[in-house]
DNA sequence: ACAGTAATTCAACAAAAATTGAAATTCCCA
DNA sequence: TGGGAATTTCAATTTTTGTTGAATTACTGT
C-alpha cells in the first residue's frame, strides 16, 4: 500500500516524482478539499502577491511608520515632518518617496513646499496593522 | 513679524536652530492641535514601530505570501508545502522561519514531519491586507 | 544500533535596500 | 534676473536580505 518514499525536500520536486509520504491526517484533509490542484488554485496571480508584498514592504520600516504617524491628523510639509524626525533632506526624502509609490501618502505642491498627506490606503492599512497585530 | 528662515532639510536641526520657515495654513493647523510636541506625542514607541514594522517585512515577500496563502484553510507539513512552491529545502526552511519568528504561522511536530498552520494573528493581518489594499 | 527520510542549520555568496554627501531642481521674492 | 530656501536626485558606499549547496539534526521503523 505505501507509495515509495522519495527525498522531498533536499532537492525540488520535479513533474515525474513520486509524491513523498506525507502524515495520514494531512492527506485526508488534503484528499477533502481536492488535492493538491486545489491548493494551487488559492494562490493569488503573481501580479498581486507583488502588489500586497510591495505595500508590505513599504509599510516595513519604523522611519516610515514614523512618518506614517506623523501626518496622520493633518498634512505636514517635509520641514515640519523634519523638524520632528531629524534626519537628512535626502533620507527623509527617500522614504517619503517609498511611501509615495505604494500610494501610502500623496504629495502636493505649494509654492516652496511640498505638503504630505496620507491617503485613504495608508490610513485604512496602518489601521488595520493596528488592529490585526494584537 | 518674519522668523528667519534657515536650511531646514539639509542637515539635521538641532536644538537651538531657529524654527524654518512653513506654509501660514500648516501652522494654523499644527498651532490648533498643539504645535510640534503635540506632534512628536502620536509617535507610537519605539517598540511598537519594531514589532509592526518586523510584521510587515516578514509579509514583504511574495514566497512568504504565497505560503500563506497555501496554508490558510488547513495545515500542512514541509513536504506538501514543497510539492507546490518547489524550492530548495534551505530556502523554503529560511521562509518558514521569518514567517515563524514574526508569529503568522507555527510548526507543530508530528513524527518525522513539522506541520505549519497559520496563526490567528497570521490570518486577521492577511485578511485586513486584502480590505485595506484596495 | 542502523538505514532512511523530513526538515533545519550553516557559511559563502549574490542581490536588494538604506545611507551619505554633493549637486541639481524648482519656486519665491527683492 | 539673481539669490536664497525647500526638496529631490544621483552615484558611491554600507547594511540587510535572500539564495545556494553541503552538512547536520531528529525522528521512525527494523
Amino acid at each position: 500500500m505505501k507509495r515509495k518514499a522519495v527525498i522531498c525536500c533536499g532537492t525540488p520536486a520535479e513533474d515525474g516524482d513520486p509524491a513523498p509520504e506525507i502524515p495520514e491526517q494531512i492527506q485526508r484533509e488534503l484528499d477533502a478539499i481536492g488535492g493538491l490542484p486545489a491548493l494551487e488554485n488559492r494562490i493569488p496571480s503573481k501580479k498581486k502577491l507583488e502588489e500586497r508584498s510591495g505595500i508590505c514592504q513599504a509599510l516595513s520600516d519604523p522611519i516610515r511608520l514614523t512618518i506614517l504617524s506623523i501626518i496622520w491628523d493633518q498634512p505636514l510639509c517635509v520641514c515640519v515632518i523634519n523638524r520632528i524626525m531629524r534626519l537628512s533632506g535626502s533620507k527623509l526624502s527617500y522614504h517619503l518617496n517609498i511611501l509615495k509609490e505604494s500610494g501610502l501618502i500623496e504629495g502636493k505642491n505649494d509654492g516652496n513646499w511640498i505638503i504630505y498627506s496620507i491617503t485613504g490606503r495608508g490610513r485604512r492599512l496602518l489601521q488595520c496593522m493596528e488592529y490585526a497585530k494584537k
